[in-house]
DNA sequence: CTTGACTGTGAAATCGATTGCTGAAAGCAT
DNA sequence: ATGCTTTCAGCAATCGATTTCACAGTCAAG
């Protein structure tokens, strides 16, 4: 391993001298040329490790998503990447599993790396950040809220959004609207649940029955199991409001199976489905801005660490009506819209 | 910042000891207690950039792939992190956008970083690992092939596989079945593409007619292109085997507006399709071992890192028909059989 | 010609953990 | 009780770069 030490040896200059040249700080022309000279023929590369060991910085950035295989959150850090990538950074990828002691032990491994921010989508509301921090590594939450308000937090307004969406189906006719989302205390999850009750109550004016809510894990095998349960209620739904994508195949699937797509069962999607095949006619899908989330969270983060003080702002992204590939739209003519959800 | 001085003050003991303590180095009893509850009241976590440069050594794995986009890439990649955690190793995500220079450059980052291993999808079969290589950082090549055969490879095979899914097709009776497959040079594209052809002369007892066969690249766009093209030939193809999932899923969507869905125009998905809502009726589904390769390539990279010698090893996983969720499939009863795709 | 301001170099301390070496204490046999 | 081996804590060196500080040299003004 070449040190600074060996091409300051070769340089005829001290190894201060090889660090200067090596970051940019003003030295003499002719020691310059020397010490590049040296460098280059010894195939000097300069050690990491002793460089953040010293200046106690690096340039990785953690970004933690509860769930790798939902490509709402690759897409989220696809951004991300992009974005850090053009400032010099590296993103490390941890997959949290919607478990606060996977994100726990995820964030003690993201301060003691350390890195040089990190980026996460906390798995409850509950999550604690104290761990980053207390240590002064900048955090930003992206697509829910932590308990940290020193945070930044870039979400998209899930409420409003949630609520527009549910109140389509009530326009398009449906009455008996059933809400399936995700887990409790799981901030998306109990917000779009409100969305859809404000919705259900400016439509019936009365309170939503518990019934027809259904609160179970954002999988595919959740939104299955859940509409096959509400199928079989005495007074079973004519229309599902599903908080997630893949709550929403779940849903579809099981609709599919007991020959009950839309229009016969109404249905919206919070939440865009990739790759999506055949959205079946009817299903109203909200696309979220899950690339924007990333790039302004990325931004956000990379703007602490240039060393921004100030408490935590707050970034929430509107679910524009017909925008282009992140608003609402309802696909009602087949195939025609859904090739905007590439 | 608390070191393990601040520690081994508080304990009363040297820091030696407390590093000892740390590492699982014999220590007295008391001893050991002593430091283990002054780290807890301090808050102490170790200094990895300090351990590192000490030991010259990294618990970061990279994970290089061209697509994170692509389902099948991140279901890869959560079975790498899996195993890679269980070990006590994190998970650097690297985007190569089957970009060479983009892949160059984070082999370039990865070794001077520098990390433990690198996992690494190569964009293309003239991928050149010399730099990780030369420096002794191990690589296991994962779904492809790359130039340096010192690398363990990990890889499924496609060429039987291919062969097998659209002699399927040609059995269900299809005649003039076309292949859209990848970019040229990219080995999965090639051997897929092979296996067609293998396919085609033995059941039409020619060679295969050029028209017939697109290559594009893996993307949702290259799929719908392609087969419109497909379509306005003069003579068009009965049935086509996709050699993707993205590529599937944009022949999916031409076929479905152009009202020729199968069985009408048959149609083979070389790899599965994740989130997938509702896969027409009739379109034969081959299930890439995703987790699998993942695993396999981690635990090997693993064996690199802890020393294994030797030459480059090569693990080919056979696609099973009709296994459970890894195998080739024929969906022919709605929506039964696509519940395995989850 | 002297003094002061200014540049820029080099020596040495430093970041925080690991580890070779030394020697004290303990264990065991004679 | 003595001598020999074994065990294990502590001291201090070390990894390789950055950075503080002291100081030499240059230049302009007085």
């Amino acid at each position: 391993m070449v040190t600074i030490y060996d091409v300051a040896a070769k340089a005829g200059v001290s190894a201060a001298t090889v660090s200067r040249v090596f970051n940019g700080i003003k030295v003499r022309p002719d020691m310059t040329e020397a010490v590049r000279k040296a460098a280059e023929e010894l195939g000097f590369v300069p050690n990491r490790m002793a460089r953040r060991l010293r200046t106690s910085s690096s340039e990785i950035i953690a970004m933690m998503i509860p769930d790798i295989e939902n490509p709402f959150f690759t897409v989220m850090t696809r951004a991300v990447e992009d974005v850090a990538r053009a400032r010099g950074y590296s993103v490390m990828l941890c997959n949290t599993d919607e478990d606060p002691e996977k994100e726990q032990e995820y964030l003690r491994v993201a301060v003691s790396e350390p890195v040089a921010g990190v980026i996460l989508a906390p798995s409850s509301i509950g999550t604690r950040l104290d761990l980053a921090i207390e240590r002064g590594v900048p955090v930003v939450c992206v697509d829910r809220h932590a308990a940290n308000v020193e945070a930044d937090t870039v979400v998209a307004d899930n409420l409003s959004g949630a609520t527009a969406a549910a109140r389509l189906l009530f326009e398009a006719g449906y009455r008996r609207v059933a809400c399936v989302s995700g887990p409790k205390r799981v901030e998306t999850a109990d917000l779009r649940h409100q969305g859809w009750a404000a919705a259900y109550r400016e439509a019936n004016g009365a309170e939503p029955p518990d019934d027809l809510v259904i609160r179970t894990s954002y999988t595919v095998a959740g939104g299955a199991e859940a509409t096959h349960r509400l199928l079989s209620l005495p007074e079973p739904p004519d229309a599902i409001f599903a908080a997630n994508n893949k709550l929403a195949s779940g849903v579809i699937r099981v609709l599919a199976a007991e020959g009950k797509l839309p229009p016969t069962v109404g249905l919206a999607s919070f939440g865009g489905l990739p790759l999506v095949l055949l959205v079946p006619v009817g299903v109203l899908v909200t696309h979220l801005p899950a690339r924007r989330l990333g790039e302004v969270a990325a931004t956000m983060l990379l703007e602490r660490i240039d060393g921004l003080k100030g408490p935590g702002r707050e970034v929430v992204l509107p679910l524009v009506f017909g925008d282009e590939d992140e608003g609402i739209e309802l696909i009602d003519g087949a195939l025609a819209q859904t090739s905007r959800s590439s």
